[in-house]
DNA sequence: CATCTGACGACCG
DNA sequence: GCGGTCGCCAGAT
């Protein structure tokens, strides 16, 4: 897979900051397409120096399976990373990605679910 | 080529 | 605040 850009970035995550899949997927150029990374976290190779415990859920939610969720948790805290009751406060904890090609022109899309 | 699934996100009841 | 539904993208069957 060419998910190099998402582990790119993920290792780009400043120690004791996090990000959501949204705000990678925004990044990466696939708005809505939170999934996709999520589905690149999980194939995301252990040991090669990537922070997957700095990307969480929206809202600052850890959305991961139990096995990892304790030790993401632990990792974070140990970061120094607060989580208050499971959330993570992104007004201070959060990290804005950079992007690779930053485009001043900020499409909005209406959305009529 | 048709469908299902998934470390997601936003909206609705 | 919780759970269910729809929409999104990519990969697997």
């Amino acid at each position: 897979m060419s998910w190099d850009p998402v582990y790119r970035l993920i290792k780009k995550i400043p120690r004791g900051r996090v990000t959501t899949y949204g705000e990678l997927a925004k990044a990466l150029r696939l708005p809505g397409g939170a999934r996709a990374v999520g589905y690149a976290m999980a194939a995301t190779p252990k040991g090669r120096g990537i922070p997957w415990h700095r990307v969480i859920g929206a809202g600052g939610r850890v959305r991961v399976p139990e096995p990892h969720a304790s030790m993401q948790r632990r990792l974070l805290e140990t970061e120094g990373v607060e989580l208050d009751g499971g959330a993570i406060d992104m007004q201070r904890f959060g990290w804005s990605p950079a992007r690779k090609k930053p485009r001043a022109q900020k499409r909005k899309r209406a959305r009529s679910r």
